[in-house]
DNA sequence: GTTTAATTTAAACGGGTGTTTTAAATTAAA
DNA sequence: TTTAATTTAAAACACCCGTTTAAATTAAAC
């Protein structure tokens, strides 16, 4: 099982290169291969060859964004832990930022890649990318939603479950529509932001609504 | 043009009904004009025939719940104003309950199927349910921007423009998602939610989200 | 009851999909 | 230089898609 060279860049990445573009504009349903190897200049062949199959060429487009994300994030997570004072919720999501827009320099465009990218995961395939990404990156995730939980203690561990799957719809969904909403901002308040600004921007929304204290039933 | 009825259920009917539930749990692209007809038990031509094409089905379909939810939503937001005292954010988002929950009488399932479309046409068809909502029941939606930013005076209108898109996309992943996630809370924690119950898990999130003060830059 | 219009049916059309196959070209190893 | 393994290339495969056509059926109007 050697591996040769090949003249230019490397077909393998040229596909994943291409098509994590394409998926994360379109989605993945509506991004067919010939799409991608044409945008790629490789042959049609070459994806099922490299990857096996559509699925399987998803997922490798999603792995090599979560493999270099997700250590990058826990390490985060874990230099907030080893701080003295516990951290709030606006710091252990800000901790995020870093990790999300290092994904600008693996590629460009990476962060806003990424999180399109997630978002249409989650929605398109019914379950199997939740599933993919719990049992892949589990360790990772635990110890995130472990400093949330210990920074807002009054918020039982049920309710806290809900509200960061609340969390995870609000940045996924802006960022699966940020280039549509930021056409609209613009025509209406001639602003535009960029991934980072959006990010910013979403963060003290997510933190105010995981944090508010439960109500007492009337 | 006369209209015959037919024997059974209206064929229209018919066919809307299973195309629905359909479009709600597998998105619109990932469901085929022959599963909708085999579903409905009608013959494959007659979506052509009754609806012209299936975009005009799938907006055929989201306007049977907002033509019922909009004027519903409106009257509820037009009696909070008339109330002397200003609504604050939670008595406004919880406004919305009511005429969502009717929905459930409109058809079995109904709140639940109308926030998943809702979710899907705005992730799937790249803006053009987007215009096609806000150009046909901009009205209505003006109104509720209107009732928020009066009770959030400190919120620019710029950033109310990023927040309400933030609610949307927590609220449409949340339904979009909400058996998986049912699924999840039952394992771990032993609860199942309705409807009714995630939203009224829902709403402090995004109330607490919309109103939380802007930080001064660092 | 006959004519006219509306609806339903079965079949086909043209095109796009992921995948597989076959053979040629290229690269690495012997 | 010969032999083997890998990679590319073009074509075909089998299938599913939305849509259209034309005939058969049903309902309405006269």
């Amino acid at each position: 099982m050697g591996h040769g060279m090949a003249s230019r860049t490397d077909t393998k990445t040229r596909i994943l290169d291409a098509a994590e573009k394409l998926f994360a504009e379109r989605g993945f349903s509506e991004t067919s291969l010939r799409l991608i190897t044409s945008k790629a200049e490789v042959n049609l062949a070459s994806v099922n060859y490299h990857f096996g199959s559509k699925k399987e060429l998803i997922r490798a487009v999603l792995a090599r964004y979560l493999d270099v994300f997700m250590p990058s994030a826990a390490a985060e997570i874990q230099r907030l832990f080893k701080n003295p004072e516990l951290a709030n919720l606006n710091e252990i999501f800000s901790s995020l930022i870093k990790p999300l827009l290092e994904l600008n320099q693996v590629r460009h465009g990476g962060t806003t890649i990424f999180l399109q990218l997630l978002g249409r995961g989650y929605i398109e395939s019914q379950g199997h990318l939740r599933w993919f990404i719990t049992t892949h990156y589990g360790k990772y995730l635990e110890a995130f939603v472990k400093a949330v939980s210990a920074s807002a203690p009054h918020i039982p561990p049920a309710e806290m479950f809900w509200r960061l799957h609340f969390t995870l719809g609000t940045i996924v969904f802006t960022m699966a529509s940020a280039d549509a909403l930021n056409e609209i901002a613009e025509a209406d308040y001639g602003e535009h932001n960029d991934t980072e600004a959006i990010i910013r921007k979403v963060i003290p929304y997510m933190a105010a609504g995981v944090s508010v204290p439960i109500l007492a039933k009337e």
